[in-house]
RNA sequence: GCCCGGGUGGCGGAAUGGCAGACGCUCAGGACUUAAAAUCCUGUGACCGUUUUCGGUCGUGCGGGUUCGAGUCCCGCCCCGGGCACCA
């Protein structure tokens, strides 16, 4: 319960029935009039369904994305989805008839301009079977003919308006911007002044936003100002771009400025005026002050099988009581089949046995609990178990809360470990951005609601949130053709291309000719077959055609989905793991390459090789005993072999803590793709060697660990031998010695006034006045500073010196 | 239209205001091989000159600016990607 509410109701209204899914869908999973999931069509349907009270968080939601660590663009997306906005409520009288009508508006300033009202076609007060409607008998006398979009009564143009306008799909009234409506033959009289303005519906006011009625701003909206256009409606400036002159600013003008023509508003900036006029509304009772979010509560149940049954059971006298908490969790039942019945009836409604039940009522009243028993037990009544089942965002709303106590029979987590692990949310959190307004928005409505609850320690659930970028499709040339088989340069079609699905089911590229608008078609060529001219690719056969460069999200239709399984099946899962983290930069988007996976393969093979050995069976691998001994798999060496064997000890020492920092900080700053070019550096220089110390092929495969696990537990066992233990994953991080990650010597570039002339080499310990008398010591120095005077000398310790002349 | 993110070789990308192009891919040449694959070595931003080992000029979407020094900071544009959009 929240304020007297329910948090979670049944509600009969219509929702979004999508007929390929067989379910019903929240808002979120409705994009563009289809569903998220697959692209089908969704309509709108009046359906019994379960929702959840979201919007009562709507503010809180809000207000708690300031302090996320998250990325601006994915916080936009959640503000713009909950959609605040401020403004008034403003009541007006509807002449000769009882109902008053509401609009919401955000610029209340703008009122002396309203020089109408606009109603959706499906509001309450032009329900012509509704008792109190405002729609009159006759029209009144005088109005023009455009105000009416048939002949005939005020009631039936109303009706066949309204009747157009669900024959319109949400889709083509977004595609089609035209303004039509209707003249209601009612009139509202202004509230400020007193003017009778006309009432008319129109499909470009929306029931579900605000109050589903406007006050039309002609002057300074646009929409209002193509529908006064379309109706020859007046159109009354009240706001002026400058205070000193009363026409400044095109029409419609819908920036804040000054108010004209507006009475005791005159000369207020917008701001100043919409304060004014609240107060002045709110004293005379006739508005008040009204914050709107446009996000609307979450329909929570689907007609499927595979989701959380509801734990609820339906009374014969049509209430509905939870199930007996002795008797959770509630569990699916057993069932051949699963699909979706065809119909509008979930899929549990197959499962009689389970969903007819025979109940006892427990508890208190206003409490009671519906215990499912044996039929024939006495003063069992017959009931009936929901058929509906939860999305599957119900499980992604608390599953980061339940890993940390997965075991626990009796809570969903234990106190303590929630403090532990969850103190002011996930510490990281790495998902995609598709879940902007699902996931990410609900689980954090749920952990505001359990933190109301005090069932959890943190207001959000995760703290720092990374995106990582999509992977795309391998990259693809283009080239586009007539339908005679001659090819069009890209500069010669139109840019706006378009895909098409042909009978094969596969997708083609189609645009139009530039100058002839005949229709040419991509196809797909040969990386091989094109070259690089000046900012595009043409082909090598000829220059003049111009080929479309670009790779393409992954999707059945395109045929360009690269299946991990396969990747796995071919490299291995960390050669795909080590690939994917080498691309590039996490949250970019970036194209799939299977040559690239073909060279971190590699990479993993020459470790192999310079750790233990290939077909040859050569060990490098070299220890060095207590005793002072130096053994190769096992075999003492030769005293030369030693000399070798300390040679290359000392080699590789400085270039191994340099990679243990950088890997270490790289992994801080999710920079994985470099933390992996450092290991290959360092891999390439064990190449070099003739023996590798144990203790750099050990770091080295303790830091490789995090990113190709297999190989380098398969390796750390193979060189750790019976002392290994169970993983390499458990040997604590490796040290680094900051010392021992400079060189002691340093090759500094120099400069004359900012262009490179030479480099000198100089010891790391070296100060200021020594490098600058190395440098000018230095004979290509000397000969290119040309006995000039130097006015300023700049040194960046170890990094650059810099002549100015 | 509004709001984010991004433009660096043939490609993916690297670079606390300090040697642009690390690392990988691609391609070319060489070694090994009867041969091929695999592997190893060398080269691979563009242009120009000596045509050798070398030297020069230009170069991080475009145009300005700040600075000894700009891929990086500032101002103005262009292009690409994503999100929102009849929400009053």
């Amino acid at each position: 319960m929240l304020d007297e509410y329910r948090l979670a109701y049944e509600i009969e209204a219509p929702v979004n029935w999508c007929q390929a899914l067989g379910t019903v869908l929240a808002n979120e999973e409705v994009i563009d009039g289809k569903s998220e999931v697959g692209g089908f069509p969704v309509e709108r349907r009046p359906m019994r369904q379960w929702m959840l009270r979201i919007t009562a968080y709507a503010q809180r939601l809000l207000d708690g994305l300031d302090a996320l660590d998250w990325s601006e663009s994915l916080k936009m997306m959640q503000r713009n989805w909950i959609g605040r906005s401020e403004g008034a409520l403003v009541r007006f009288a509807v002449a000769n008839c009882p109902p008053e009508v509401t609009v919401f508006t955000t610029r209340p300033d703008t009122l002396f301009g309203a020089t109408y009202l606009v109603l959706a076609p499906e509001h309450p007060l032009v329900d012509l079977s509704a008792e109190q409607n405002i729609i009159p008998a006759a029209w009144p006398a005088g109005i023009p003919d455009r105000w009416r979009s048939i002949t005939g009564s005020p009631r039936e143009a109303v009706a066949a308006y309204q009747k157009t306008a669900a024959a319109r799909s949400e889709r083509q009234r977004q595609e089609d911007n035209a303004k039509t409506g209707t003249f209601t033959g009612a009139y509202a009289v202004n509230p400020v002044n007193n003017e009778r303005i006309p009432i008319f519906i129109s499909d470009y006011v929306l029931m579900g936003y605000g109050t589903g009625a406007i006050m039309a701003v002609p002057a300074h909206d646009q929409r209002d100002f193509d529908f006064a256009h379309a109706m020859d409606l007046p159109i009354r400036r009240v706001v002026s771009a400058a205070a000193d002159q009363p026409e400044a600013g095109k029409l419609p003008l819908e920036s804040p400025g000054f108010s004209v023509n507006s009475a005791q508003l005159n000369g207020l900036s917008s701001a100043q005026a919409k304060t004014r006029i609240c107060e002045l509304l709110e004293h005379k009772s006739l508005g008040t002050r009204q914050i709107n979010y446009k996000i609307r509560d979450w329909l929570f149940s689907r007609q499927r099988y595979w989701g959380e049954p509801f734990p609820l059971i339906h009374l014969p006298d049509g209430t509905t009581v939870p199930l007996a908490e002795s008797q959770l969790p509630l569990t699916l039942p057993d069932v051949k089949d699963f699909k979706p019945t065809g119909t509008m009836e979930p899929p549990l409604f197959k499962a009689a046995d389970w969903h007819q039940v025979h109940v006892l009522l427990d508890g208190p009243p206003e409490n009671l609990q519906a215990r499912v028993v044996p039929p024939g037990t006495p003063g069992a009544i017959p009931a009936r178990r929901e058929l509906n089942t939860m999305p599957q965002w119900a499980g992604s709303c608390w599953y980061y809360l339940r890993y940390i106590d997965p075991e626990n029979t009796t809570r969903f987590c234990d106190p303590e470990k929630e403090k532990y692990w969850m103190a002011g949310g996930v510490d990281l959190y790495v998902g995609g951005v598709e879940h902007a307004v699902l996931h990410l928005l609900y689980a954090r409505f749920w952990h505001k609601v359990l933190f109301d609850r005090g069932l959890v320690s943190s207001e959000e659930p995760f703290r720092k949130l990374v995106n990582q970028g999509l992977i795309l499709g391998e990259a693809e040339y283009t080239v586009f053709a007539l339908e005679s088989g001659q090819c069009v340069s890209l500069a010669d079609i139109d840019p706006e291309f378009s895909t098409q699905v042909g009978e094969d089911g596969k997708s083609r590229i189609i645009s139009r000719h530039k100058s002839t608008g005949a229709l040419v078609v991509g196809k797909a060529c040969d990386p091989a077959t094109v070259e690089k001219r000046g900012d595009g690719f043409v082909l090598k056969t000829d220059n003049s055609i111009q080929v479309d460069a670009r790779s393409f999200k992954m999707s059945k239709s395109r045929g360009n989905v690269v299946n991990p399984d396969d990747v796995i099946a071919e490299y291995g899962a960390d050669s795909l793991r080590l690939f994917e983290m080498f691309m590039g930069p996490l949250e970019q988007v970036k194209p799939w390459s299977t040559a690239g996976v073909e060279g971190v393969y590699r990479f993993l093979q020459r470790v192999w090789r310079n750790l233990i050995g290939g077909d040859d069976n050569v060990f490098r691998v070299v220890r060095q005993h207590a005793d002072g001994k130096w053994t190769c798999h096992g075999r003492e060496l030769s005293a030369p072999d030693v000399e070798v064997a300390l040679r290359d000890a000392a080699a590789i020492l400085r270039p191994m803590h340099r990679l243990i920092r950088k890997v270490t900080a790289d992994i801080d700053r999710l920079a994985f793709n470099t933390a992996i070019s450092a290991m290959m550096e360092f891999n390439n220089a064990l190449t070099k060697l003739t023996f590798v110390p144990l203790d750099a092929a050990l770091n080295l495969l303790r830091v490789l660990e995090p990113f190709a696990p297999h190989i380098a537990d398969e390796l750390y066992h193979e060189l750790a031998g019976p002392d290994a233990g169970v993983s390499i994953a458990l040997l604590p991080w490796p040290a680094f010695d900051e010392r021992l990650c400079v060189d002691e010597e340093l090759d500094v570039p120099v400069q004359i006034n900012g262009k490179l002339v030479g480099r000198i080499r100089i010891a790391a310990t070296s100060d200021e006045p020594e490098v600058f008398s190395a440098a000018l010591a230095d004979p290509q120095v000397v000969n290119r500073l040309a006995q000039r005077p130097i006015k300023k000398k700049i040194y960046i310790k170890g990094r650059m010196i810099n002549l100015v002349v």
